[in-house]
DNA sequence: TAGGTACGTAAACCCTT
DNA sequence: AGGGTTTACGTAC
C-alpha cells in the first residue's frame, strides 16, 4: 500500500457507474485514485420497505439492491438500506419517497464523504489499485493514475509536504486583466526554491526585473498563466479573497475569449458551485489542487483584525505595509501604472503575492489547514463546517454501535436551552482581584457527565425500562436536566474529547501552536453543534444538560469561595472574580489563588464522586491576579435609586504587570472613535496609578475644540444588513445613503452595501460620510458622547466628575 | 458547503402630551 | 418635549 495525503474528493456519474475520484499527494508525487463499485445509499424504516419498493418500481427508478439491517433509528425502529449505482436514481428515489411521506435517513450524505467517513479516513490514507499508463496527456501533467482503487485510514500522520503557489491579479475597473503575479518559496528537500513571475500585457521594455514576462494581450496572458500553473504544478493555490475575486474573474475572462481555464491536474477546468443560501459566495473545485484563501483561514483560526484587507493584516501580522499607500485611489493608481509605469505595476502585483505568502508562513496557515483536515475529515479549504466535522467523527461510530443517525429537524420539543450563567457584578474600584477559570468548561462537562447523543437514547431506554424505584439511576445512568439521562457506558463524545484533550496537552508541551489551536476550536464546537438546529444530533436536552450543569457548577463554586471567606464580585460562564482585599502582596495573592484553585478542584472531585459516582474532569485554574481592577456601574439613569449600584456585566478593566486589560469597554470596540479609546486608556492609567486626572481632561477637551484631534474623531461601523432592510436609520446608514447618492451623482457605482464598513463623522450639519465631508465637526457632541460617558464610568470611584472638571475650565474663559 | 447564548450601549422610533 | 421601547452593533464567553 502507498501512503498519501488527501487533496480533493469527488463523486460523479461515469456511464452508468458511480465513480469516486480521490486526488492524493504522495512522497513521489500526485496520484489520481479512481474507485468504482461504490453505491449511494440511504435508509428507510423497515415497516415502509414494501411500500417504498412499490413506489420506486412505479416510478421506474432502479435500485441496485436493498437490505434490512440490524441497525435502528433513535426511536428504535429497524431500518432497511436502499442502494443505488446511479446518482440520479439516488436523488430521484429520495424525492419520490419523501413526496409519498416515507422518511429517508442519512439521505443528505454524499457518497464520496460516506466512503471516507465509514473508513475513518480524514486526510492521511493508504491506498492501492491498478496503475495505468499515461497516454496522450498534455506534457506538463505528471501524475499517477490508479484504477480500481482501494484505501484505508493511515494510522501514521504523514509528513508529506504540500507545494503552494501564491496568486494575485491586477485589472481595470472594467475587469480587464492587466497582469498576473505568481510567487512561491517552497522548501523542497531542504532547499528553498523561490519562484517569482509576473505576466503583464505590454511590449517588452529594457532593463526590467527578470521576473517580468511580457505578453501581447489578454488571451495570451490567460494562456501563459495556465501554462505557468501546469508547469509549477502546485498542490495548493493561495491568495487573498482569491476564489471570489481572482479565480472568478479569471473564469469570466476565459469564458469571454472561449479559453479553457485548464488548470486541473488532469487538464480539466474548474467546477463552480454556488452557495444556495448566499448567492454572493461561490466555491471552486479544481482537479487535484486546493485553493486556500488567507482571509477565510485566518478567520477559521480565530485571528481577529480591525479589517481583513491585505494591507491591514500584513501590517499587524508582519509589520509591513504595501507599496501603494493610497488605498482609496488604488484602482486609479493601478491603471496609471499600467499605462505609464508597467514595471511598477509588476512590482506591486508581485508584492501582494509575497505578502499573502508571508502571512501564510507567519500564521502557519497551511499547517493549520492540514491539521484541521486531519482532525475532522473536512476537505482542505472547507470554510466553517462544524456540523460536518461532528458528523464525520460521530456517524461511523454510531453505525458500529447499531444506530443510524436522526435527520435534521427530528428533534422538535419546545424545550430551549440557556447559554452561560452571568453573575450580577459588584461595581467598584478594587485592589487585588483574582480570576479563576474553568479550563474548557463545556468539553470538561461533556467528558465528566457523559453527555452524548447516543448516550441520551440509551440512558433514557435504561431509565424507562426500570419500573422499580429509580435507584437504577445511580448504577446505570447519570442524571442530566429536563428529564435527560445519560448512559454511563455507551457513548462516544466523552472519549473523543478525552483523546483530543490528551493530544492538545501534548501539542502544548511541544509548543505546537497551530495543532493546539485546531484542537481547541474543534472541542469547543461540539457544544455549539449540539445546540444548533442545523445539526442532525441537535437536542436541547444535550445542550441544556451542558449549560445548566455549568450554571450549577459556577454557583456552587461561588458559595465555596464565599465560605472560604472571600468576596466573589463577578463571574461569567466559566470564570469567577475574587476580591482578596487591599493589603496583599503579589506573592501572597499568588499563594491564595493557587490555594483556592486546589480547594475547588478537590471539592469537585469529592462532590461528583459522592453525588454521581463519577470522576471529575473539571479543572479550575488560577489565571490572573489583577493588582487594580474596575467594575463600572451600568450607564444611563433610567433605573430607580435602588438600582444605582448595579454593576456591568461583560465590561471591566484590570491591571496586570502595569498593563491594563480591557474587556468589553470602548477600548476594544471597533465602533468607537480613536480618540475615545486613547482617552479611556489614559484616564484608566492615571486613576489606576493614583495620578491626577484634571489637567489631562481639561487639556484634551481644549485640544478637541482647537481641531487638533479631527483625524481621531471618525466613527467606523459595519453595515450588517441590506440597506433596504433597515427599519430605523441609524447614523452609519444615514452616512451610507448620503455617500451612495454622491457616488451615483458622480457617475460611480455606490459602494456602501451589506457587509461594508463605513467611516462617518458628526458635524454641525449632522452625520456625514467621512470621505465626502466638508462640514465642521461638532466638538460638543464628541465631548458629550465620546469622552463624558467614558470618564463617568471611572471618575465617581475617585469622587470626581467630568462635568465639574470641564465646567471649571469654561469658567477660565 | 447551518456552532451557541448573554449582554451593554446609543440612537431611533413611538406614543402621549 | 419627554419617557418608554425597539433596533442595531459589537462584544464576552
Amino acid at each position: 500500500m502507498d501512503k498519501g495525503f488527501l487533496l480533493t474528493r469527488k463523486a460523479h456519474q461515469s456511464a452508468d457507474v458511480l465513480q469516486i475520484t480521490l486526488w492524493i499527494k504522495t512522497s513521489s508525487g500526485p496520484v489520481k485514485l479512481l474507485i468504482d463499485n461504490e453505491l449511494a445509499l440511504f435508509f428507510i424504516e423497515q415497516v415502509h420497505l414494501n411500500k417504498a419498493l412499490k413506489i420506486l418500481a412505479e416510478n421506474k427508478i432502479s435500485l441496485q439492491k436493498y437490505q434490512t439491517l440490524q441497525l435502528k433509528t433513535f426511536n428504535h425502529q429497524t431500518v432497511s438500506a436502499l442502494y443505488f449505482s446511479n446518482l440520479t436514481n439516488f436523488y430521484s428515489a429520495r424525492d419520490v419517497l419523501i413526496k409519498n411521506e416515507i422518511k429517508c435517513y442519512e439521505d443528505d450524505i454524499r457518497p464520496d464523504d460516506r466512503f471516507l467517513m465509514e473508513r475513518h479516513i480524514t486526510a492521511d490514507l493508504e491506498f492501492k489499485g491498478i496503475t495505468s499508463e499515461q497516454a496522450n496527456m498534455p506534457t506538463s501533467e505528471c501524475f499517477k493514475l490508479i484504477n480500481h482503487g482501494q484505501c484505508k485510514r493511515s494510522l501514521v500522520t504523514s509528513d508529506i509536504q504540500l507545494t503552494m503557489l501564491s496568486l494575485d491579479i491586477e485589472c481595470s475597473a472594467n475587469e480587464e486583466l492587466y497582469s498576473i503575479a505568481l510567487y512561491a518559496s517552497n522548501i523542497v528537500n531542504n532547499n528553498s526554491h523561490v519562484y517569482k513571475k509576473v505576466l503583464i500585457i505590454g511590449s517588452p521594455e529594457d532593463q526590467c526585473e527578470n521576473y517580468i514576462e511580457w505578453v501581447s494581450d489578454e488571451q495570451q496572458l490567460l494562456s501563459q498563466f495556465i501554462k505557468a500553473v501546469l508547469l509549477f504544478d502546485p498542490d495548493i493555490l493561495i491568495g487573498w479573497n482569491v476564489i471570489n475575486f481572482d479565480f472568478f474573474l479569471l473564469q469570466k475572462r476565459c469564458d469571454l475569449y472561449n479559453i479553457r481555464l485548464a488548470i486541473g491536474r488532469d487538464g480539466t477546468t474548474p467546477f463552480w458551485r454556488k452557495n444556495k443560501s448566499n448567492s454572493d459566495q461561490v466555491f471552486i473545485e479544481i482537479s487535484g489542487r486546493v485553493v486556500l484563501d488567507g482571509i477565510d483561514l485566518l478567520k477559521t483560526a480565530t485571528y481577529k483584525f480591525s479589517s481583513f484587507s491585505l494591507d491591514n493584516v500584513a501590517k499587524s501580522l508582519l509589520g509591513l505595509s504595501k507599496k501603494i499607500a493610497n488605498v482609496e485611489n488604488r484602482v486609479k493608481e493601478i491603471t496609471d501604472n499600467f499605462n505609464y509605469n508597467k514595471p511598477a505595476l509588476a512590482a506591486y502585483n508581485l508584492e501582494d503575492c509575497r505578502l499573502v505568502w508571508f502571512i501564510f508562513d507567519k500564521a502557519q496557515l497551511l499547517s493549520f489547514a492540514k491539521l484541521r483536515s486531519q482532525l475532522t475529515g473536512l476537505p482542505l479549504g472547507r470554510v466553517g463546517g462544524s456540523v460536518a466535522a461532528f458528523t464525520n467523527l460521530y456517524l461511523p461510530k454510531l453505525h458500529r454501535a447499531g444506530y443510524i443517525a436522526p435527520s435534521i429537524g427530528d428533534q422538535k420539543s419546545g424545550l430551549i436551552s440557556p447559554g452561560g450563567y452571568v453573575m450580577n457584578s459588584m461595581p467598584g474600584l478594587y485592589r487585588n482581584v483574582l480570576v479563576l477559570d474553568f479550563k474548557s468548561l463545556y468539553p470538561s462537562i461533556i467528558r465528566t457527565f457523559k453527555i452524548d447523543p447516543m448516550g441520551l437514547v440509551e440512558g433514557l431506554m435504561k431509565y424507562n425500562a426500570s419500573t422499580e424505584v429509580k435507584n437504577i439511576t445511580r448504577t446505570e445512568v447519570i442524571t442530566g436536566y429536563d428529564g435527560a439521562y445519560f448512559s454511563r457506558k455507551h457513548h462516544f463524545l466523552p472519549d473523543i474529547i478525552e483523546s483530543l484533550w490528551l493530544e492538545r496537552d501534548k501539542a502544548k508541551g511541544q509548543a505546537n501552536k497551530s495543532l493546539s489551536q485546531a484542537i481547541k476550536i474543534l472541542m469547543n464546537s461540539f457544544y455549539g453543534v449540539l445546540g444548533s438546529s442545523g445539526c442532525r444530533f441537535f437536542d436541547p436536552h444535550l445542550s441544556g444538560s451542558i449549560t445548566k450543569r455549568g450554571h450549577d457548577i459556577l454557583k456552587t463554586t461561588r458559595t465555596w469561595i464565599n465560605q472560604a471567606g472571600y468576596q466573589v464580585i463577578y463571574g461569567d460562564t466559566d470564570s469567577l472574580f475574587v476580591c482578596i482585599g487591599n493589603d496583599v502582596s503579589h506573592t501572597d495573592a499568588q499563594r491564595q489563588g493557587y490555594s483556592l484553585q486546589n480547594l475547588i478542584n478537590a471539592g469537585w472531585r469529592n462532590k461528583l464522586k459522592q453525588d454521581f459516582n463519577i470522576v471529575s474532569h473539571l479543572e479550575i485554574e488560577f489565571e490572573t491576579h489583577f493588582s487594580t481592577f474596575l467594575m463600572p456601574k451600568i450607564r444611563g439613569n433610567t433605573y430607580s435609586a435602588l438600582d444605582q449600584n448595579i454593576g456591568t456585566k461583560k465590561r471591566y478593566a484590570g491591571m496586570v504587570d502595569n498593563n491594563i486589560i480591557f474587556k468589553g469597554l470602548e477600548v476594544v470596540r471597533s465602533d468607537w472613535t480613536a480618540l475615545s479609546k486613547e482617552f479611556q486608556q489614559e484616564i484608566y492609567r492615571l486613576v489606576f496609578n493614583n495620578l491626577p486626572v484634571n489637567n489631562y481632561i481639561t487639556g484634551i477637551v481644549r485640544d478637541i475644540k482647537l481641531g487638533i484631534y479631527d483625524e481621531k474623531l471618525i466613527y467606523k461601523k459595519t453595515i450588517r444588513r441590506n440597506l433596504a432592510d433597515y427599519t430605523n436609520t441609524p447614523p452609519h446608514i444615514k452616512a451610507a445613503l448620503i455617500a451612495n447618492s454622491i457616488m451615483v451623482s458622480q457617475g460611480n457605482i455606490p459602494k456602501y452595501k451589506q457587509r461594508v464598513t463605513i467611516e462617518y463623522v458628526v458635524t454641525l450639519d449632522g452625520v456625514q460620510p467621512y470621505e465626502f465631508n466638508t462640514s465642521k465637526l461638532d466638538y460638543d457632541f464628541y465631548i458629550n458622547k465620546q469622552l463624558k460617558p467614558i470618564a463617568d464610568d471611572i471618575l465617581p470611584f475617585i469622587s470626581q466628575d467630568f462635568s465639574a472638571i470641564t465646567d471649571d475650565q469654561l469658567d477660565l474663559f
